[in-house]
RNA sequence: GGGUGCUUAGCUCAGUUGGUUAGAGCGCUGCCUUCACACGGCAGAGGUCAUAGGUUCGAGUCCUAUAGCACCCACCA
C-alpha cells in the first residue's frame, strides 16, 4: 500500500489515539509484576484551556512515561484537574456580574457554589480533550479532581493530623488581604509591582503647641486615620528629646505618642515615621513591640469604616484625595514629591492588597520545612537543574507561617466546628453532630475554605487513596518524577515535599525536574494583553502534534526560557515529512522483504548499525538525565544525516538495490523500524502510523507503544566498518567540495584517481561503485604512485589522496587561495601540537589518551602540511 | 537591599568532572527540479567564546574584578 505524499495529522491523529484507548495502552495495573514508574500530571485548572506551558509539561512527561512503558515498566501517568480556588471563583463571579449584574453575596453561598459546579461540569472536558489531542498517554480511568470525595477526605485527614500536632493553628495576625477577592492571601500570592506614587510631607504638631511640629513623610496619607504613634530613631539627635511626648494626629485630633524605635531609618524621608499597625506589616511589628493598639480603618472591601470619622464610606483612593485636600486646607500639608515604590498586588486579580489584622489559620511551615530541607540535602530528592536546589534551600530556610484560610466559597471547607455554648473547637474528618466537649448540638462550621495549594500539596498520594492503605498507594507511592515549571517550585513542589514527608513518612518523589518557561519568539512572556500568545492547538491543527512535541523536546534546554516560533515548529514538521518520505523509499524497494535477515558482512550494514547503536546509547543516556534536547538532536541527526544522506544514498544504485532485494536483506527496514521505536515517545502519532506500514516489525504488538524501546547492543559495534566508511564519506566530501568550488555541474562527470598504500586501496576498492556514484566520477582509478602535480591537483586526506586533472577545473585561482589559507591553519595547528609534545610538563602531566591523540594529530597534520606545500610548490605558487 | 543565572556564528542556543583543529537548528550565499523528499539535495561563508587580570603544561570550561542583561526573594515608611 502506497503512502500519501505526506503525513496528514488532522486525519490520522484522532484515530490513532482512539486505538490506543481501545487497546488500553495507557492503563497501569496494580496487579502487574512489572516495576512501577509513576508521574502525576500537575493538575491544570479545571476550567482552563491548554496553553503552551501545559503542552510542554504534557510533552516531556509523555516522553518519560512512554519510554518507561516501552522499557517494560508498569507506567502510571495519573491525570487530574484542580479546582483552583480563587481563579475559578473569580471567573464565575465575573460571569455573574456580566450576566446578572450581581455579586456572589447577593446570590448566597449555596446558590453560588451551584453555579461554580455548573461551570466546572461544562468546562472540565475541554482541557482533557486537549491533552488527548497532544497525544498524552494518561491513565484516564484514574482521572481525579481536587474536590473529589476521595481527595477531600485526604485534605481533612491532613488538616486534622496537623491540628492535633499543633502544626496548624488559628491566630489573629496581620495578613495580606485582597479587597476585590475579599480574602486573605499567602505571602506567595502577593506580587510586588513598581508604582509611581507620591511622597507627602505632613505636619504633626506637638501636643499643646501651635509652633512646633514634626514632619512625617508618607506614601499613604489616608492611613493616618489609623495612626497610633509616630516613631523616630532613638539615637536621632534631631528628635531624641521628643521621645515620650505627644503629637496631635492631623484631622482626627487624637493625641498619639512619639516613640523611639531602631526600625526607623533616620536617613530615609524625614526620619519620622507614622505608625499604623492596622494596615502595615512593619508598623504592626513595631506596634506590638510598644504595646500599641491596632486600629482597623477599612472594611473588607477597603472602604473607610466607622473608625474613619467623616471619611466613612469612602474608598481607599477617594479617602486619600479627600484627606490630602483637607490637610492642604488646614495648613498641615508641606509638600509632595514623586516617589517610586513597590506595592503588593493580588496575584490573581491584580488589585492592590491591603494588609489587615484578622483571625486566620496558619500552618507552621517552619517546622515542616526541616525534613523537607533534609530530604534534598541528603539527595533523597534531587532537584534538576541543580541550581534550583539553592533557591529551594533559601526559601525553605526563611519560610514563614503559611496562611491557609481563604474567605472564599469555592474550595475545601476547613473541618473545624465552633461550639456556640462553650469555647471548644472541634476538629474532625467526619462532620460531627455535637461539640466534642459539651456535647451541644449548637455547633457551626468554620466558614473559610483552604488555600488551593493545600490540596495540591497532597496530590502525589491523595490521588492514590491515602489515608487508606490502598493497593494503588502501595504500588505507586512514592512517585518517581515530578515534572513542572520552576514558577511553582514554592507554591506546589515545596509544599508537596513538606506535606508528603509529614503525612506518609516518605518522600513523595525522588526527582524534581523543572522545565523552562515558555516565551514568544522574542523572549517575551506570553500574555493576552500583549497579544503574543501562541496557541498550541492552533499549531497542532496546522502542523500536527508530533511537530509541536518534537519542537518542545528539542528546545527544552536546561536554561530558563523556551522560545516558541512558527519557524522552529516548521523545522520539526519538515523532519516528520523527511521521516515519512524515507519510509516511502524503503517501502518502495523493500516491501517484499518480510523478515529480519541481513548480510552481517556488509560493511554498510555494519556501519549503519554502529551509528544507530551510538544514537540509541545517546538517546538513552539523555532521557535518563532529562536532557530532552540532546536526545531529540541525536535522533534527528541520525535519521537525517546518517540514514537518509549516507546509508540510503550508499544503497541507492540499481545493482545494490537489486542485490539487497534478492538476498532479502532487511537492514534498511530494520534500522527504520528501530528508529520509529526510538522516536515514538517524542512523536507518537507518525511513528505509530508508519510502523504499521512496514513489511514486518520486531514485535507482534498491536501498537508501537507496546513494543520495546531500542537499547544499545554490544554486538552492533563495528569500529572497523565505521573507520572505513568514515574515510569513504570524507573522500566523497572532498571531491564534492572541489566540484563546488569550481562550479562543476552535477551533470558533468569527471574522472578521479585515488592514491594510497596498498592496504588502504584494498579497503577503498570495496566501495568503488559508491565512490564513483556519489562523487559523480566518470571513472575511478586506483594507483600506488603519486601523480605529477603539473597536470593534476591533489586533495589530501589522512591516509590517501585524490587526484583530479586540471583540465576539468578551469581557473585555479580560487582553489590556490583556499589551499594557502588551509596551509596557514594546518601549520599553526601543527606548531601547537608539536610544542605540546616537546613540553615536558605536558608529557608528564597529561593523560595517556590525550597524548596519543595529540601525537596522532601531529602526524596527520605533518603529512597534510607537506602535501599542501608540495602542491603549492609544484603548481608554481 | 539579598540571591541566582546568563553574556559562544546574523538569530536562538548546546558545549557533562579543564585535554586533540569550538558545535546544532534556523537564517544567509552559490549550484542542482538526478526516479523517497524543494517541507528537498550538494557545497560554502560566518566565532580573538562580554572585558581585564590570574591559576595551569594546557582555559569557552576554574578563580578575582568590571560591564551589561534576565529572573527570584525581601518590601524603607
Amino acid at each position: 500500500m502506497a503512502l500519501d505524499n505526506q503525513f496528514n495529522p488532522q486525519k490520522d491523529e484522532k484515530e490513532i489515539y482512539q486505538k490506543w484507548l481501545e487497546l488500553g495502552v495507557f492503563s497501569a495495573s496494580v496487579d502487574s509484576p512489572k516495576k512501577p514508574y509513576t508521574i502525576v500530571l500537575p493538575p491544570p485548572n479545571v476550567t482552563g484551556v491548554l496553553h503552551m506551558g501545559h503542552a510542554l509539561t504534557g510533552t516531556l512527561e509523555d516522553i518519560l512515561i512512554r519510554r518507561k512503558r516501552m522499557q517494560g515498566f508498569n507506567a502510571l501517568w495519573l491525570p487530574g484537574t484542580d479546582h483552583a480556588g480563587i481563579a475559578t471563583q473569580m471567573v464565575v463571579e465575573r460571569q455573574l456580574q456580566k450576566e446578572q449584574q450581581i455579586n456572589r453575596h447577593a446570590l448566597g453561598r449555596e446558590k453560588f457554589l451551584e453555579k461554580v459546579w455548573e461551570w466546572k461540569d461544562k468546562s472540565q472536558g475541554t482541557i482533557i480533550s486537549q491533552l488527548k489531542t497532544l497525544g498524552c498517554s494518561l491513565d484516564w480511568d484514574r482521572l481525579a479532581f481536587t474536590l473529589d470525595e476521595k481527595v477531600s477526605v485526604a485534605v481533612r485527614e491532613c488538616f486534622v493530623r496537623l491540628y492535633q500536632e499543633g502544626l496548624v493553628f488559628r491566630d489573629e495576625a496581620i495578613i495580606q488581604w485582597c479587597p476585590r477577592c475579599r480574602t486573605a492571601l499567602s505571602d506567595l500570592e502577593v506580587k510586588f509591582k513598581e508604582i509611581k506614587g507620591r511622597f507627602w510631607h505632613l505636619k504633626y504638631y506637638l501636643e499643646g503647641s501651635t509652633e512646633e511640629f514634626l514632619t512625617v513623610a508618607t506614601t499613604r496619607p489616608e492611613t493616618l486615620l489609623g495612626d497610633v504613634a509616630i516613631a523616630v530613631h532613638p539615637d536621632d539627635k534631631r528628635y531624641q528629646r521628643l521621645i515620650g511626648k505627644k503629637v496631635v494626629l492631623p484631622l482626627m485630633n487624637r493625641s498619639i505618642p512619639i516613640i523611639g524605635d531602631s526600625y526607623v531609618d533616620p536617613a530615609f524621608g524625614t526620619g519620622v515615621l507614622k505608625i499604623t499597625p492596622g494596615h502595615d506589616v512593619n508598623d504592626y511589628v513595631v506596634g506590638k513591640r510598644h504595646q500599641l493598639s491596632v486600629i482597623t480603618i477599612f472594611d473588607d472591601e477597603a472602604r473607610v469604616n466607622d473608625q474613619g470619622g467623616q471619611y466613612r464610606g469612602l474608598s481607599r483612593e477617594k479617602a486619600r484625595d479627600q484627606i490630602v485636600e483637607d490637610l492642604k486646607n488646614s495648613g498641615l500639608w508641606i509638600k509632595e514629591e514623586e516617589h517610586v515604590h513597590n506595592v503588593g498586588h493580588c496575584d490573581r486579580c491584580a488589585t492592590a492588597v491591603e494588609p489587615k489584622v484578622s483571625a486566620q489559620w496558619f500552618v507552621k511551615a517552619e517546622v515542616l520545612a526541616q525534613d523537607a530541607i533534609e530530604a534534598v540535602k541528603t539527595k533523597k530528592i534531587r532537584i534538576l537543574p541543580e541550581e534550583w536546589e539553592n533557591v529551594y534551600f533559601d526559601w525553605m530556610n526563611n519560610i514563614r507561617p503559611w496562611c491557609v484560610s481563604r474567605q472564599l466559597w469555592w474550595g475545601h471547607r476547613i473541618p473545624v466546628w465552633y461550639c456556640v455554648d462553650c469555647t471548644e473547637v472541634t476538629v474532625a474528618v467526619k462532620t460531627p453532630e455535637v461539640c466534642s466537649s459539651c456535647q451541644s448540638k449548637r455547633i457551626r462550621q468554620e466558614e473559610d475554605v483552604l488555600d488551593t495549594w493545600f490540596s495540591s500539596g497532597l496530590w502525589p498520594f491523595s490521588t492514590l487513596g491515602w489515608p487508606e492503605d490502598t493497593p494503588d498507594l502501595r504500588k505507586f507511592y512514592p512517585n518517581d518524577v515530578l515534572e513542572t515549571g520552576f514558577d511553582i517550585l514554592f507554591f506546589w513542589v515545596a509544599r508537596m515535599i513538606m506535606l508528603g514527608i509529614k503525612m506518609t513518612g516518605k518522600i513523595p518523589f525522588h526527582t524534581v525536574y523543572l522545565h523552562p518557561m515558555v516565551r514568544d519568539e522574542h523572549g517575551q512572556k506570553m500574555s493576552k494583553t500583549k497579544g503574543n500568545v501562541v496557541d498550541p492547538l492552533e499549531i497542532i491543527d496546522r502542523m500536527g502534534a508530533d511537530s509541536l512535541r518534537f519542537f518542545l523536546a528539542w528546545n527544552a534546554f536546561h536554561g530558563r526560557d523556551l522560545r516558541v516560533s512558527d519557524e522552529g515548529v516548521e523545522g520539526c514538521r519538515n523532519f516528520v515529512t523527511k521521516l515519512w518520505n524515507v519510509t516511502k523509499f524503503v517501502l518502495l524497494h523493500f516491501s517484499s522483504v518480510t523478515s529480519s535477515k541481513r548480510d552481517e558482512n556488509s560493511l554498510i550494514n555494519q556501519w549503519i548499525f554502529t551509528r544507530l547503536n551510538a544514537t540509541k546509547k545517546k538517546v538513552g543516556e539523555c532521557l535518563d538525565h532529562y536532557r530532552f534536547f540532546e536526545a531529540a538532536q541525536a535522533v534527528y541527526h541520525f535519521v537525517w544525516n546518517d540514514y537518509c544522506d549516507w546509508f540510503v544514498e550508499f544503497i541507492k544504485s540499481k545493482d545494490e538495490l537489486e542485490k539487497r532485494k534478492n538476498a532479502k536483506d532487511s537492514t534498511a527496514v530494520d534500522v527504520l523500524e528501530e528508529v520509529l521505536r526510538l522516536l515514538h515517545p517524542m512523536m507518537p502519532f507518525v511513528t505509530e502510523k508508519l510502523w504499521h506500514e512496514l513489511p514486518f516489525r520486531s514485535s507482534q504488538a498491536r501498537s508501537i507503544s507496546l513494543a520495546s524501546f531500542p537499547e544499545w547492543l554490544k554486538e552492533h559495534e563495528y569500529p572497523e566498518a565505521e573507520r572505513q566508511l568514515q574515510r569513504v564519506i570524507e573522500l566523497v566530501e572532498k571531491v564534492r567540495t572541489l566540484r563546488g568550488t569550481h562550479q562543476i555541474p552535477g551533470s558533468k562527470e569527471i574522472p578521479i584517481t585515488i592514491w594510497a598504500q596498498p592496504r588502504v586501496i584494498g579497503e577503498l576498492k570495496i566501495h568503488e561503485e559508491k565512490l564513483g556514484r556519489l562523487t559523480r566520477a566518470s571513472k575511478v582509478t586506483f594507483v600506488d604512485q603519486r601523480m605529477t602535480q603539473a597536470e593534476v591537483i591533489e586533495l589530501v586526506l589522512k591516509d590517501c589522496s585524490i587526484f583530479v586533472e586540471k583540465e576539468y577545473l578551469g581557473d585555479l585561482t580560487q582553489e590556490i587561495e583556499k589551499r594557502k589559507k588551509e596551509l596557514i591553519d594546518k601549520r599553526s595547528a601543527l606548531e601547537r601540537a608539536e610544542s605540546k609534545l616537546q613540553n615536558e610538563k605536558f608529557m608528564s602531566g597529561a593523560p595517556e589518551a590525550v597524548k596519543a591523540g595529540v601525537r596522532k594529530q601531529a602526524d596527520d597534520l605533518r603529512a597534510e602540511v607537506l602535501a599542501i606545500e608540495r602542491y603549492l610548490k609544484e603548481i608554481g605558487s
